[in-house]
Formats: C-alpha cells, sequence, structure tokens
RNA sequence: CGCGGGAUGGAGCAGUCUGGCAGCUCGUCGGGCUCAUAACCCGAAGGUCGUAGGUUCAAAUCCUACUCCCGCAACCA
C-alpha cells in the first residue's frame, strides 16, 4: 500500500472582534465539506483554521468594553469554536495568533527577511493623530481628521519597516500567467493582474510604532509587526516552519487549497506568495476566493445590523440541513442571496420530501411486506438496470464536481438519484406487487435496489450532511463499517440481504413555511424593538449604549478661532463621479461660497435647497473630487455613519449670524 | 474613458470558455398514485436569453456599440 496522499486546507483566520456570522459559516462549512470529502477519498487531510487577534480594533473594543484584549478575545475565540462544534467543522489545529509558536514564528520571518534585505527601514508618511498615537494613511481619514476620534491630524513621517514586493513584481506576473489554476475563479487573475501586479507594486508597510497590541519586531521592540506579515504566516507558523518540530511542516507544505472571500484575494495572491517566495518556501498551489451571502443585495456586516447568526439556525433546522443549504444554494464563487424562505424551502423540498420522505417510504415497505428484513434481489429488469447504473456511477461526477468545489453541482448530482429513485418507485408500484405472491421475488428486488441506493446516498453526502448518513444507515441496517465508504458504493450490491431494518424519526420533519417565517418575523420584530428601548431609554446597564469620551480640553481662545454661521442653501447639486458627495452654493449675508458635503447618501439636492444651515466658515479650502470647498457644513453622525443630520437654527435667523 | 461581476419564462439560478432544437429548482394549473413526512410520479401553460448592430449554414454562447444593476476603488474639510 503505497503512502497516501496529502491534502492541506485552511480558512482564513477570522478577526474575533465581534461574533461570527453565517458568512464565516458558509466559508468554514466549504472547508469542511472538503476536507471530509477528501478524507473520504483516501488522502490524509489536514484542515486548519483561527483567528486573527491583533491590530487596534480589537485594541479598542477592548478597551470600550474594559478588559484586556487578550480577556476580550479570549471570549470570542471561545464562542467560535462552539460554533464549529455546532456546525460539526473539524479541524485539525485552531491558530491563534497570539499563540507562543505563532509569535515567536513570526519574529524569525521578520528578522529573516531583514537580515536578507526584502525588508529594510524608512520612513512613513502619514497623518498622525497625537491624542491617539496613530498614524492614518490620507485615505483612512475622515473629514481630514482622526477616524478613531475626530481630531486634527498632521503630516508626519514615522519610522517604519517596508517590504520589497516591488523586487518580485515581474517575478509574480510571470508566476501567475504560468499557473492559470493558482487563482480561482479564472476571473479573479485578470483583476489581480490589470488592478495592482501590472500598474505596479508599493512597497508595503510591515510595522507600526504607533500600534501596540501585536507582535513586537524581536531586534528593534519599539516597533510592532502590521497585519499581514503576522497574518497570512499562519499558514506555516501552524505546522510549525522553521521550529524545532517541524515535522507538519515537511509534511504537508505547501498548502493544496487556501479558502478566503474575495475580498482577500488580493492579499493571499499578491502579498502571501512573495513572502513565501522571499523566504525560499513554495507557494500554495491554490487560493480559492468565494463569494458573500448577501442580504437585500447588500453585504453583511455587523454594522448594518443585517448579520444572520448561524447559531440560531442551527438550533432550529439542525447543523446538517444548514451546511446543506449553505453548501447547495448557490454555485461556490458567486454571491448568492441569504433568505429565511430560501432556507426554509430547500429544506422542506430537497431534505424532507426528497430525501428524508424516500428513506422514510422505503424503509416503511421493507417493514410491512419483509418483517423488516432486507430481500435479497431476484434477478434485475430493465428499469432496475437503469437505476443501478446511475446509482454505481453518481461518485464519478460527484467527485469532479467536488474536486472543483462545485459542491452545488456535486449535490445536484447526488439529488439526480434520489429523483430517480422515487420516480422508480412509482414505476414498479410495490404495493400491487403486494398484492400478488407470485410477485413476491420480484417485490424483493425492489426493495433491495431501494435499501442499496439509500446506502449510496447516505456515503455520497456524508461530506456536507456529516450527520444524517448515520441515521440513513441505522434506519436501513448497515453496520458494516466496510459498507460506509467511497470506495463501497463504487460497485452496487454492497448492502447484505438479511440486514434489518429500523423505522426511525423522519430525517428532516416537513416544515409549515408560514409558520417559520412568522417566527423569523417575530425574532426580527423583537429585535427592533430592541434595538428601539435602547435608543429611548440610554439605560446605563446598556453596553450597546453610543460611547461618549471627553477629549482633552481647550480654552476659550482655542474656540474663538472656529467661525460659525447661519448659512442658506441657494442650490445644490452632485458632484458627478461621487456618490457621497453635494455640491452646495450658499448664501452667507451679502457673500456667497461652494461648499462640498459627503452628505448624498442622507440628503437630495432638492431638500436641501432653502435649508438654513451651519456652516464652519473659516475653514481652509480643499479641492475635492475638482470642486473647491469652502468650508464645512456641520452635522451629527453616529459612529459607523448609518444615521446623519444636518445641524439647523431652530428658529429662523438671517442668514450670515454668527453662532457662539 | 479607474477595475471587475451581472442582466435567461412569476421568483431564484445553470448553460456562455469549447456556437448546434433554451434547461433546472420553486411557484401556478391539470392528471395519476396511496408505500411514504398532505409526501411521490406524469403532463401543461409561461422566455423574441438587457438593447442595437455584426460574423456564421447556425448565436444565450463569438465581435462591436449602448442601457441598466451590483461589488471594489475613489469621494466625506
Amino acid at each position: 500500500m503505497s503512502e497516501k496522499q496529502k491534502f492541506y486546507i485552511t480558512t482564513p483566520i477570522y478577526y474575533p472582534s465581534d461574533n461570527l456570522h453565517i458568512g464565516h459559516s458558509y466559508c468554514s462549512t466549504a472547508a469542511d465539506t472538503m476536507a471530509r470529502f477528501k478524507k473520504q477519498t483516501g488522502y490524509d487531510v489536514y484542515f486548519l483554521t483561527g483567528t486573527d487577534e491583533h491590530g487596534q480594533k480589537i485594541e479598542r473594543k477592548a478597551h470600550d468594553a474594559g478588559v484586556t484584549p487578550k480577556e476580550y478575545v479570549d471570549k470570542i475565540v471561545a464562542g467560535i469554536k462552539d460554533l464549529w462544534k455546532l456546525m460539526d467543522v473539524e479541524y485539525n489545529d485552531f491558530i491563534r495568533t497570539t499563540d507562543e509558536r505563532h509569535v515567536k514564528c513570526v519574529q524569525k520571518i521578520f528578522k529573516k527577511l531583514h537580515d536578507q534585505g526584502d525588508i529594510y527601514k524608512s520612513e512613513y508618511e502619514g497623518w498622525y493623530c497625537t491624542p491617539c498615537e496613530s498614524f492614518w494613511t490620507e485615505l483612512q481619514l475622515k473629514d481630514g481628521c482622526c477616524p478613531d476620534c475626530g481630531r486634527p491630524v498632521e503630516k508626519t513621517r514615522e519610522e517604519s519597516y517596508f517590504f520589497k514586493l516591488s523586487k518580485y513584481q515581474d517575478w509574480l506576473i510571470q508566476y501567475i500567467e504560468d499557473h492559470p489554476d493558482f487563482i480561482q475563479p479564472p476571473s479573479r487573475t485578470a483583476e489581480m493582474l490589470n488592478n495592482f501586479l501590472r500598474p505596479g507594486l508599493q512597497d508595503l508597510c510591515v510595522s507600526r510604532t504607533s500600534l501596540k497590541w501585536g507582535i513586537p519586531v524581536e531586534f528593534d521592540p519599539k516597533h510592532t509587526v502590521y497585519v499581514w506579515v503576522d497574518a497570512l504566516s499562519n499558514y506555516i507558523t501552524a505546522l510549525g516552519y522553521d521550529s524545532e518540530d517541524d515535522s507538519l511542516y515537511k509534511k504537508y507544505w505547501p498548502a493544496d487549497i487556501h479558502l478566503v472571500g474575495k475580498e482577500i484575494v488580493r492579499f493571499h495572491t499578491i502579498i502571501w506568495p512573495i513572502m513565501l517566495h522571499a523566504l525560499g518556501q513554495p507557494l500554495p498551489k491554490q487560493v480559492f476566493g468565494h463569494g458573500w451571502l448577501v442580504i437585500g443585495g447588500g453585504k453583511m456586516s455587523q454594522s448594518k445590523g443585517n448579520v444572520v447568526d448561524p447559531v440560531k439556525l442551527c438550533e432550529r433546522y439542525s447543523s446538517d440541513a444548514v451546511r446543506y443549504f449553505l453548501m447547495r444554494e448557490m454555485p461556490f464563487g458567486s454571491d448568492g442571496e441569504f433568505t429565511n424562505e430560501a432556507l426554509i424551502k430547500r429544506i422542506n423540498a430537497d431534505l424532507a420530501n426528497d430525501l428524508g420522505n424516500l428513506v422514510s417510504r422505503s424503509v416503511a415497505m421493507i417493514e410491512k411486506y419483509f418483517g423488516g428484513v432486507v430481500p435479497a434481489p431476484a434477478e434485475y429488469t430493465d428499469v432496475d438496470k437503469s437505476l443501478i447504473d446511475l446509482a454505481q456511477n453518481v461518485w464519478q461526477s460527484v467527485e469532479k464536481s467536488m474536486n472543483a468545489l462545485q459542491f452545488s453541482s456535486a449535490l445536484t448530482e447526488i439529488w439526480k438519484l434520489i429523483g430517480e429513485c422515487n420516480r422508480y418507485i412509482d414505476l414498479t408500484t410495490p404495493w400491487i406487487l403486494a398484492k400478488n405472491e407470485a410477485d413476491r421475488p420480484r417485490l424483493g428486488t425492489v426493495m433491495y435496489v431501494l435499501a442499496e441506493c439509500a446506502r449510496i446516498v447516505a456515503v455520497l453526502i456524508a461530506p456536507t450532511m456529516p450527520r444524517t448518513p448515520e441515521r440513513i444507515f441505522e434506519q436501513i441496517g448497515v453496520t458494516d463499517e466496510a459498507k460506509k465508504t467511497w470506495d463501497s458504493i463504487k460497485t452496487f450490491g454492497g448492502l447484505e440481504p438479511g440486514s434489518v431494518v429500523h423505522k426511525g424519526e423522519a430525517l428532516f420533519p416537513r416544515l409549515d413555511i408560514a409558520k417559520e417565517l412568522e417566527a423569523f418575523e417575530a425574532e426580527r420584530q423583537a429585535a427592533i424593538a430592541a434595538a428601539q428601548k435602547k435608543e429611548e431609554i440610554p439605560a446605563p446597564a446598556d453596553e450597546e449604549k453610543t460611547v461618549f469620551t471627553q477629549r482633552d480640553l481647550i480654552q476659550f481662545e482655542d474656540f474663538e478661532k472656529i467661525q460659525l454661521v447661519v448659512a442658506k442653501v441657494l442650490a445644490c447639486e452632485k458632484v458627478p463621479k461621487a456618490d457621497k458627495l453635494l455640491k452646495s452654493t450658499l448664501k452667507v449675508g451679502d457673500t456667497e461660497r461652494v461648499v462640498v458635503s459627503g452628505i448624498a447618501k442622507f440628503y437630495t439636492p432638492e431638500e436641501m435647497v432653502g435649508k438654513k444651515v451651519v456652516l464652519l466658515a473659516n475653514l481652509a479650502p480643499r479641492k475635492i473630487r475638482g470642486v473647491e470647498s469652502h468650508g464645512m457644513l456641520l452635522c451629527a453622525a453616529n459612529a459607523d455613519d448609518s444615521k446623519l443630520s444636518l445641524l439647523t437654527v431652530d428658529s429662523d435667523m438671517e442668514d450670515g449670524c454668527e453662532i457662539g
């Protein structure tokens, strides 16, 4: 027996700033399904998942919650592990970027890249917020101020380490062109080449002195390793790369598949390959960017408040049903709409009606006609033969689809067999055969074929639905482990005649669609009510309340510098090619001026006209999208910018009036 | 002309690379069956495949132009 082929698959390491949602479940379910399939088909599989625990956002969240960052992530990580347990996601290892093994290895990698000249010290020019001790890029700034605290920033230089991406750019372009399968789906390849690689890579800033919650640079501890070198290397640090025991690394690297969301394909196909190449290590064989589960056409996110909680769904419908839905509903790689209705319909149509009912009726007939003992088949007729032919050959198309990560097509293939079984019952009409003693052998054949098909189906669905197969085996009386293997379904007839069936509970009880939707709606209403309650009464015990942090005191002279006036909107229009910007022409006393504001999501140009607004009049002019803006309209906005309101004056004041 | 994806019966999607009678699931309507979880099976209605041109014996599929939608990027003084 030759040594098993290895298969190393990874999920992204998730960012534990909040509990995970169904989108994360989607990715992990896919990885787990793939891992199980590979195990089933004879591979030595290693499946890695984990969490990316450093960075400012977590530092801040922890601070707000009044705990240390480690305490904060520990709690979330425990929840994540519970979720994977609930969903039967069986990983071999769970790496946390706060693990000692990871920290040490990242430091080594950083040092090695530095020593060989791929990481160099330079200056990072950016905008600095003194009170927050934070650096921001031009892009991150919000209203020209610190996106974190809203205070003004100054242009400063910070000493930073940079990774020479540019040095390897031509090599990478060549590599990607030579390996058309490296980036999947293929459409992403063009995106990466056209958008990022061909225009030229910027060297990447890989350390910060302003970041504390992270891995210190060993030889220069005032620097902290910044995100990518830390996060991406998890795929090899988890295997013990460059450690005393690197046997796992030797065995499993390079990865066969990195499964990632489409938003991070870029980092996995540009930064990561270059890092590995610089370290002299082989590249992963494939990076697969899957699509998103979207809701009402929009991306699911915590700040939009439209996240779907996988825990609730699994508890209500079983993890197998949820896993089936996720893998079946949309082709892997494209986005797909998540709706409760689609989920319920899938469960009813595919799981309850087709699969569950098939097993149920087959077992019921064997009990009724043969006292619960699977009969031996007699001679097969043409009807039998065409079903048998399908049954013992499905594995081929399923394997093909699975290997291409086309879970949806694989399941479609399996369900074709299930459909044919249901049709077979109608064609053979066992209830009529049962009426005539002479047809008894024929009846036995039909029963045997059905039971055997059920066995085959059970084996086929195992990667996607880990729990259901055992329940089917139990019902049709399969006890021999050898009859539950992938190889055992390549030949029809594995099921032993004489097996004893046990009619059990319905595999998937049929759901009352209206009732289920009502329940979802009730839950949604309750959530809305709860949210409103929070807004109405800023309950002291409420952890969701808006955090207000008072900033440093200023003197009256500081305030006097600011000139606020009432202004009347004379005209307003959208700024072309910018979807957040409105350009308003204002009347201020006997003067007019133009101001650009990022409020187009909240106000139409028409409703702006005539409004008396509050203008910060003596702000230095600035060109935004080609339009010179002279001042700023004051607005109130919540933390994630989902709500915004312009300031106006309470009673009708003349424009030009000073505010102070 | 920033990059990319998409537009296919009422809904959701496959098919597009590699042209060859337009397919699947759900829903609707009609029929069958009674073993089964009011499940299952058969049949029907319903689409000028976003628009306009072009290539071809033949176009959802290839080419050109355009319209609309969705991401990303940009934009929030």
